[in-house]
DNA sequence: GCGATATATTACTGGCGGGTAAGTTAGATC
DNA sequence: GATCTAACTTACCCGCCAGTAATATATCGC
C-alpha cells in the first residue's frame, strides 16, 4: 500500500515528446524564471488571493497556482505562509512610504505637505486597491499580524500629529494633538476604502479631506457655527 | 477496528455515585440549562473566542467549551459556523443600535444628539471591546460577512449625512455631506479602536470627536487659521 | 410513576490544506 | 558535451477541525 516510487519514470525525450507533437503552443519544458522575478510574481499573486479570500482561508496551492508555479517553489522562497503574508506586507508598505516621501519637498508649507500627501496617498490607494486591502484590513483582523498595522499606523499618527503641532503652535495640547492625529489617520483609512472600492473620486475626495483636516484643526477651539439650536 | 458502541454504559446511579463521592463540586448529573440561556452563553463565548483568534482560527471546540457545553450543541441550535457567527454580528449591532437609540431625544437638537450618540457609542465600545472586535474588525476582514459590516456601516454614515445635512441646512451638496460623513463615521471607528484598547479615556476622546466634528463641519467652507505659513 | 421531549455527551469521519521528500530537467560554466 | 546548480514538479503525509451519528438522561406534563 505504501505507494513508494511510483513516479512516472518513462525514458526522457521520446515518449513524451511523441505525445505533445502536435498541441500547438504548450512549451514542452517547464519555463524557467529567475528567482528575482519570481518572487516578485508570487508576491503579486499573494497579494491578490490574500484580498480576495483572506489570510486563513487562502491556501497555498491557490496562490501557488495564481502565480503559475507550484506549491514548493513558495515554500523554497518564502519558508512559510505566514513569512508570505508578511513579505507582501513588508513590500506594499514600502511601496507605500516610498511614495509618499517621494511627495514632500522639505520646503513646503504644512498644509501643502497635508495636501500633498493626502492626495499620493489616496491615488496610491486607488491604483492599489488588493494591496491596502492586505496590508490593512487583512493583517489588522489576524492576530499574528496584528502588532505589524498597529505599529505603521502609529507611525503615520505620529507624522500627522507632529505635523498639526507645528502648524498650529500651541492651540491644544500635545495629547490633543495625538488624539486628533488618530481622529485624522481614521477618516482618511475611511474615505481609502471608500477610494479602493471605486465609490469615489480620489482628486474630490483628497480636496475634501485637506479642507476638513483643515477646518476641523481650526473649529477646534472655536465654534464659528450656532452652537445649540433648541 | 470499527469501535462501535464502546460508550461507557454504567447501571446509571450507584457505581458513578460511589467513585464521585469524595470528590467535591463536581456535579454528579450533567448540568442541564434552558435553550435560551444557553444560546445566550454560547454567543458570549463565541464573540470572546472570535475576538482574540479571528474567525477561521477560532474552533467549534474552542468556543463549545468556552460556553461550557459541547460541540453538538452548538450546532443543534446554531447549525453551523457561519450561522454562529452571524448570530453574534446580528445580536451586537443590535445592542448598539438599541443603546444608541434609547439615548437621543427627538426635540434634541443636532449638536446634542451628535454628542449624546458618540459619547454613547464610545461608552458601548469601551465595555464591550470584544463585540465592537468581532462586528466591525473580525467581519469586516472575512469576505462571506463583509456585507453586512459594509450595510451596517452605511447605515451610521447615512444617519450622520442626514445630521449634517439638516444642522447646517445648504453649507454644502449632498454629497459632500456624504462624503463628509463617511470621514466622520471612519474617524469615530479609528477612535472606538484606541478606546476598545483602553489607550484613551473615552470621555475626553467624546469630548474632542464633539468639537473636531462640529469645527470641522464650520471650516469646510471658511478657513478661519493662516491659509500658509511658509 | 410514565412516556415524550429537550438537553446533553462521547466518539467518530472526511476532507482540506500546510508542509515536505524525492526526483527531474534547463541552462549556465568550463 | 560533461558537470553542477538552480528552478521545477508530482505525490505524498498528517494534523486539525467542521460537522454528525449514536446514545444517554434530566425533567415536564399528565
Amino acid at each position: 500500500m505504501p505507494a513508494r516510487a511510483t513516479s512516472p519514470k518513462r525514458s526522457s525525450s521520446a515518449a513524451s515528446r511523441e505525445q505533445r507533437g502536435g498541441e500547438g503552443k504548450k512549451h514542452t519544458g517547464t519555463k524557467r524564471v529567475p528567482r528575482a522575478i519570481r518572487e516578485q510574481q508570487m508576491l503579486d499573486a499573494a497579494i491578490k488571493v490574500f484580498s480576495e479570500h483572506g489570510y486563513r482561508s487562502s491556501s497555498m496551492d491557490a496562490i501557488a497556482k495564481q502565480a503559475e508555479t507550484s506549491k514548493p517553489m513558495l515554500y523554497l522562497y518564502y519558508g512559510s505562509k505566514e513569512e508570505l503574508f508578511l513579505a507582501c506586507v513588508t513590500r506594499e508598505s514600502g511601496r507605500l512610504i516610498d511614495t509618499l516621501e517621494a511627495q514632500i519637498a522639505p520646503d513646503d508649507s504644512p498644509r501643502m505637505r497635508l495636501q500633498k500627501v493626502i492626495s499620493s496617498f489616496l491615488e496610491f490607494v486607488e491604483s492599489n486597491a488588493d494591496s491596502w486591502n492586505v496590508v490593512y484590513r487583512q493583517a489588522e483582523a489576524e492576530p499574528p499580524f496584528r502588532q505589524t498595522v498597529t505599529s505603521t499606523r502609529r507611525m503615520f499618527i505620529e507624522m500627522t500629529a507632529e505635523l498639526l503641532k507645528r502648524s498650529t503652535s500651541d492651540t491644544y495640547s500635545g495629547e490633543d494633538a495625538e488624539l486628533i492625529a488618530v481622529a485624522l489617520v481614521g477618516a482618511g483609512e475611511a474615505i481609502a476604502d471608500r477610494v479602493a472600492n471605486k465609490e469615489v473620486d480620489q482628486h474630490a475626495a483628497a480636496d475634501l479631506v485637506v479642507q476638513l483636516s483643515w477646518g476641523g484643526l481650526a473649529g477646534t477651539g472655536s465654534t464659528p457655527l450656532p452652537r445649540e439650536t433648541p
